[in-house]
DNA sequence: CTGAAAGCGCTTACAG
DNA sequence: CTGAAAGCGCTTACAG
């Protein structure tokens, strides 16, 4: 039995060559796009170098761990040289980081919602952390299964404009230790970290600037919403009309209509209220659907009707008249998001961590839409 | 010694479990955002059911590899009670798959690349698939980090609307079997599957709409680009221009301009060039440039100057008088690209799949700004 | 019909 | 100052 022993072993060992062999080709034609990568062990055979020891020189470990500064330069060369590129699926795996972050917006569509996710990608990539965005449309049922599908993949942590009812999943993020910051508008009961702008102020300046520019009749459109800022926009624009002793109008819009529902509608209630001199549009598309409405009932801005729009935008600036609008500061926003994040992903526990709450100005954008012309009020219903 | 060993086994284990205790508590910790999730493993414990056979039905193999159907069901509504999800990264560390596309487009803020971008997404979504969007600005330097990035990632496959001088990337993905569909644009050098449109046939028409509306004195203001699609629509102004032999006047502006130095340049062109009537923009951003530069000078549209534009946008419809546009078929393209990717990803090698090159047809959208008005021409010199 | 075991590519506590 | 080994949570070829 002895002088077979060598020969089986040969052709054992042969044997698991070929199936080796076999499995790498395979594992080449099935993975697509899985480059035939180093690994750092590969690394390790060729610089006899523990993979540990290189582990630590990759992560910046090596005057922790005091690695001799021969043996790290070799290393760092030798990386250089070869390019390699640790997995980072493997890292991930291994320590359940992934330096992703994930962004929920109501519509990435949305210009003001593009902006302040391209001023965020660009400050996190700087950080090191990559984002990913995805647009709710403001149903809680698919931010529900977003929040899911980047959780089970596995993200470092969340910035998101809430829809309404999602109040339980949030707290859930943050029991399990996973920075939150809520951005646009909030959910009031619960406690979480929020960068909101001031809503109230908004609306509230830009229909006192309509009264100062002479309007008296003025109506606001918006969501039939709860959610904070839309509230907040609406008791603004209450606050202003009451101050003023006038009386409020006010068009409540279901979320998700098409562009020409909006216009339709905003049409209809327009011709209804025909006292109406001025508007103001909670949202920039509502008042895109607004200005389609008066283009096809022929009003002339701001001779027969003022508007104003919350949120500004490129357009608002081409449209003739040009029209007036309250921005938001998108720039100190992103920052104070991304600031708020960083804060949270440094801390260990979440749920002791102090919950702060950011309110930023808007500013009115005067363009011509609103201004004064106290000499020729109305012509609509004089006419 | 003999009777020590029980006790400094005893001891031994009972550090280790400390020990283990204390790293489940760092771990725990440490890793924000990681849920203490159930593993495959702990189910296998519960149900007396080895990880193998979970897989596979986990894996839709349950007939395939012949499970018992009571087995079977038992384990899936085990799954369903306690709602356990599998760990996506450890299974892409596994099988080299992530059931992520990487798509990069030049801008996600544009229109065109906002909506053919979520078209995309939901289509792919049906299939299984997530996709992650990151905008390359044109710029080749920071097309090539995203490609890194993104193949670091582990992604499936790519759709890309190249900027220029990424052939290299290109051809070294497809290489490594990564499945890569260009559109919008392609590389004429190598060899790929591609979805465009007839850049040249919508440029074509839209100049010859131009002069079956009377207008005489046409501008092609584009891009100073050798891009394929830029190219194209050159051509099909040149060829239209030359059919009715008259003179092309043609200004080339440079990417990633402002739109205030678009419109000054736009602005600046149309002063010096006072014999034009009409102008075929390439592009939607360069004809909102061009609205705002018509405005500034204070001209009629189309009495003083016609004008079309290339890609159909929202705003076109909305301005006075709104804009006629050469509109891409948004839905056609995304459900091609879709359908090609989905090809690739099903294919082993992607060397010797078959490249194929779709090529759509573009729609004219008659508008105001480019009709007929051959009574009335080219008021501004005669003014 | 079902399970034990290897391994994807990392990181890190521990030992020396 | 450096390395062997375990383990993150899966999948799958192989054995029975």
């Amino acid at each position: 039995m002895i002088p077979h022993a060598g020969i089986i072993v040969l052709a054992d060992s042969l044997l698991f060559y070929i199936i080796y062999f076999l499995s790498i080709l395979f594992l080449i034609k099935k993975n697509n796009c899985l480059k035939k990568k180093i690994s750092i062990h590969d690394l390790a055979r060729e610089l006899k170098i523990s993979a540990t020891t290189i582990s630590f020189v990759l992560n910046g470990k090596a005057t922790e761990k005091r690695i001799s500064s021969e043996v790290e330069t070799k290393i760092l060369e030798y990386i250089q040289k070869v390019g390699y590129k640790p997995n980072l699926v493997a890292q991930s795996l291994r320590t359940g980081k992934s330096k992703i972050i994930a962004m929920l917006v109501e519509s990435i569509d949305d210009s003001f919602f593009a902006s302040i996710a391209k001023v965020i990608e660009v400050t996190a990539y700087k950080l090191g952390y990559k984002v990913f965005f995805a647009s709710t449309e403001n149903e809680t049922e698919k931010a529900k299964q977003l929040i899911r599908l980047f959780r089970d993949r596995q993200v470092d942590g969340f910035i998101i404009a809430p829809p309404p009812g999602i109040e339980k999943e949030i707290t859930a993020l943050l029991e399990d230790n996973c920075p939150v910051i809520l951005f646009d508008r909030h959910l009031p009961t619960i406690t979480t970290t929020n960068v909101l702008i001031d809503n109230f102020d908004g609306a509230f300046s830009a229909t006192n600037h309509l009264f100062e520019n002479g309007f008296k009749k003025i109506a606001f459109v918006t969501l039939d919403s709860t959610q904070s800022q839309m509230q907040a926009r609406l008791d603004g624009y209450q606050k202003a009309i009451k101050q003023a002793g006038t009386v409020s109008k006010i068009l409540k819009l279901s979320y998700n209509l098409l562009h020409t529902e909006i216009s339709e509608k905003i049409k209809e209630f327009l011709q209804k209220n025909k006292q109406l001199d001025a508007v103001l549009f909670a949202t920039n598309y509502l008042a895109l659907g607004g200005v389609d409405a008066i283009n096809q009932l022929n009003l002339k801005v701001p001779e027969n009707l003022a508007i104003i729009a919350f949120d500004d935008d490129l357009i608002f600036q081409l449209l003739s008249p040009s029209v007036t609008a309250v921005a938001q500061p998108v720039q100190e926003m992103s920052e104070e998001v991304i600031k708020q994040l960083m804060k949270s992903l440094a801390v260990e526990d979440q749920s002791a961590q102090q919950k702060e709450t950011i309110i930023l100005k808007t500013k009115l954008i005067v363009r011509k839409s609103a201004i004064n012309f106290s000499s020729v009020k109305n012509l609509r219903t004089a006419g």
